[in-house]
DNA sequence: AATAAAATCATGGAAAAAGGGGAGGTGCTT
DNA sequence: AAGCACCTCCCCTTTTTCCATGATTTTATT
């Protein structure tokens, strides 16, 4: 029995591709493709792929709540996470959002049919520079957890508001708001708030 | 006569899309590919190519610099600026660096061939969405011009220091450096530093 | 040489952030 | 019931930023 794949990519080029990559494979039935999160689930509402094959960045939704929302509503199906980026917080909040796994767009066919076949066996694949990727964040590279209220905060502040008005506009005291600010700058390890924005953006912790 | 191919990208996925989608076109003879910087001038000390289609993300060095340097060698080349970005910001780098064109990751066949066959007559090419940001940025999402002093100073606050420590290291007086601060909140039109960070780190003129 | 653009320096005052400390209340887990 | 993480609130002091305004010198560009 061929194993059923659907993709999910905005780039016709990445999807021509794998299509390519994978024609050859005798095991492998190609169900077609999606290039945005609301077709996905609209071909998910007629038909059951064994893997879906999620790019992380989609025009109207991203790979991460995407895939979320399959694995609530299908949890058979295995998601293989797909992108450029070799970030181990994109991996990790794919991982912690029900993916099986994660190939990079860099990989070769053998390594593409790897990830597949372990994935739809239940078992988790990543590939190895995104395993690699994962074993520094242990080390050095980890971004700091922050709650709710001082992601919302954050966010506040990278849109140039002051502790005031954030204040207002959360309908708690400016002193509360100075104190989701100290916890943030310790969080981070950072002196002030530009270098703090400066990372959080680059992490993409920030919209 | 058929248009000489050769393609630099790091993404295998998208070398064989690419190759998928102009292998049954016959005025189109593929010459290969490489997966960086180096191997790219390497081959091409060997032979020459018509259009060369260049990703702007490489391992080695920017795209916007090897087109710089295959332009400066080889002006005869056509360079097709290649990427996944709908940025604005890098597609007047790749054009400013003698590429001739640009076309996205989400482009069809069409647009792909129709990419091609312009530029190697010589002209001009964007694809459409590339077009459109690029006539938004004449209106709204312009990035302000800020100086080679100013973008030096942005840097500094950007990593955490102080007017005051960021005058030690220039030599130049803490006055000093509070007008270019104030200049950089006028240019980008922010309310204050930690909103100027953000879209400065977004539009990618912070490292 | 003239003009424009960039970089330099300054004063003074209001507003905000940074740094230190302490403290009460909720809700969840063990 | 105890522990813990989270959210909430407050005081005080120092530092830094933000704002307004004006001015001189250096460095291109024409």
């Amino acid at each position: 029995m061929p194993i059923k794949i659907f993709i999910v990519d905005d780039h016709y080029m990445v999807i021509e591709g794998i299509h390519s990559l994978l024609q050859n494979e005798k095991n492998i039935e190609w169900m077609g493709h999606a290039t945005n999160a609301a077709s996905c689930l609209a071909f998910l509402l007629q038909q059951t792929p064994d893997v879906i094959l999620m790019d992380i960045n989609l025009p109207d939704k991203s790979g991460i709540d995407l895939c979320k929302e399959v694995k609530d509503n299908y949890p058979g199906i295995a998601v293989l996470g797909l992108s450029t980026f070799n970030q181990q917080s994109f991996i990790e909040k794919m991982i912690g959002s029900g993916a099986s796994g994660y190939v990079l767009k860099n990989a070769t066919q053998e390594e593409l049919m790897e990830g597949i076949v372990t994935v739809v066996k239940g078992k988790q694949f990543l590939s190895f520079d995104a395993a690699l990727a994962l074993r520094k964040s242990d080390t050095q590279n980890n971004m700091p957890v922050i709650t709710r209220r001082e992601k919302e905060v954050l966010e506040l502040i990278a849109d140039g508001m002051t502790n005031n008005e954030i204040a207002q506009k959360l309908f708690i005291s400016s002193t509360t708001v100075d104190t989701h600010r100290k916890n943030l700058l310790a969080k981070f390890e950072a002196k002030n708030i530009a270098s703090l924005i400066k990372v959080a953006v680059q992490m993409h912790m920030i919209g």
